[in-house]
DNA sequence: CGAATTTGACCAGCGC
DNA sequence: GCGCTGGTCAAATTCG
């Protein structure tokens, strides 16, 4: 497989409430994963995660996408938890998937969903289409493989309404955000997604860097062969977020550069060799760090204590909430974030859904200690509004959300 | 009493 | 080789 980084650079913050300054390396906020940089392109120095809350405008001036290194095949990007965000590339608050329809991976717009699993096959065509007038460089190798995208530049127009405000909208209702970004298999092209609303906090903005540049130096040489991993972070007043599977603890460790201890975490499930280690962020400690490294090989396990009909009633519910709150419809076709469709009702692209099943199924995206993360720690969020989170610690296991995974 | 947590010791990778 | 650091192990302890 041929190896590939991915950079990507996502504006400065954009939506209200305005984060504090970012220090001046990150003039232009963003995120690194294999340290590269390119020319005439301000080298961001640190990972800065969007807000789960989605008040994220992932793209915006003087985005910064660039694949450079060898040949980006389809393989290689569907192999990966890559997901690529625009402005309106948000996750999904209830199920962690995206919506593509800013992001094209073919210049046809049409029937998205269809290009996305042809791209899965062949992925030669691969483009990164925005809505705004955004100067892109696209370079390919002699075999049309696309090496590097640049796309330098200001946006000439106000960044476009839609899911962002409606989740700043929830976010203020919510008294929560998060944040959260991905890094690719090693051995594969990885990406992180985020903003600058934490920028300042350099010191684990620096550390997560340094855990990305390893990403990026085992991506190109091989050196190492990591587990995917998803890195988190959300503001939470509990350090454990429930994501609906168990979890033993097994070391605690204060790590340099943040006072606060680092947790380690394992999958409980026997043969499962799924981790996570959570902390909190070194200058604010109301974010939590959670970073998932591994693939659960089994589904989330139940609940205790619920029954099925409750945990349907839940999910109704959320979901509904979730809708109210976010202009955004979801669907919720399973247990698994995988297996959900995620619609966008924005007016860009109507038509536009994504399902990350698609990517699972080849193996890539196949984070399955991701799926529920996302959901989870979102949606714990929207609860923690409505004083239903403080369980979360207490009875991790028993939570609101597991119930809703079945 | 089983499960989960705590915590000091140990190990491996890396830089100097 | 040595020290630093992050990550893991495992015995002891606590919890439900």
């Amino acid at each position: 497989m041929s190896s590939s980084a991915i950079t990507f650079e996502s504006p400065s913050k954009s939506s209200p409430p305005p984060p504090p300054p970012p220090p001046p390396s990150s003039t232009a906020a963003g995120v690194t994963v294999s340290g590269r940089n390119t020319a005439g392109v301000p080298k961001f120095k640190s990972i800065h995660p969007p807000s789960l809350a989605i008040s994220t405008p992932a793209f915006s001036p003087s985005s910064y996408f660039s694949i450079p290194g060898a040949a980006l095949t389809a393989g290689d990007l569907l192999d990966s938890p890559v997901l690529l965000s625009s402005s309106h590339a948000l996750p999904s608050p209830t199920t962690g998937s995206f919506p593509f329809h800013a992001f094209n991976w073919k210049p046809n717009n049409q029937n998205q969903e269809q290009d996305i699993k042809i791209e899965q096959n062949n992925f030669t065509n691969f483009q990164f289409q925005t809505q705004s007038d955004l100067l892109k460089k696209v370079e390919t190798s002699s075999d049309g493989d696309v090496t590097e995208i640049v796309y330098k530049g200001n946006h000439n127009h106000p960044k476009p309404e839609s899911t962002k405000r409606s989740f700043n909208d929830f976010q203020d209702q919510s008294h929560a955000s998060g944040q959260w970004e991905l890094v690719g298999t090693p051995e594969n092209s990885s990406i992180s997604i985020g903003d600058d609303e934490f920028v300042e906090d350099e010191a684990q903005a620096k550390r997560l860097k340094m855990e990305d540049e390893d990403e990026g130096i085992s991506m190109e040489g091989s050196r190492t062969v990591r587990e995917p991993r998803v890195v988190i972070q959300t503001v939470s007043e509990i350090d454990i977020l429930d994501d609906g599977y168990r979890w033993r603890k097994y070391g605690q460790k204060v790590v340099k550069g943040n006072p606060n201890p680092r947790s380690y975490y394992k999958c409980t499930t026997p043969s499962c060799s799924v981790r996570k280690h959570v902390e909190r962020a070194s200058q604010d400690t109301r974010s939590v760090i959670t970073t998932y490294e591994g693939k659960h090989n089994h589904d989330v396990p139940a609940a205790r204590g619920i029954r099925s009909s409750q945990a349907t009633n839940s999910v109704n519910n959320v979901t509904s909430m979730t809708t109210n709150m976010s202009g955004l419809s979801y669907q919720h076709s399973s247990n698994s974030m995988f297996n959900s469709i995620y619609e966008s009702n924005l007016p860009s692209s109507s038509d536009t859904k994504f399902t990350l099943d698609m990517l699972h199924s080849h193996g890539g995206f196949g984070f399955t200690g991701f799926e529920n993360p996302i959901q989870s720690t979102y949606m714990n969020q929207q609860l923690k509004s409505e004083n239903m989170f403080s369980k979360a610690k207490d009875e991790p296991q028993d939570n609101f959300f597991e119930s809703l995974l079945y």
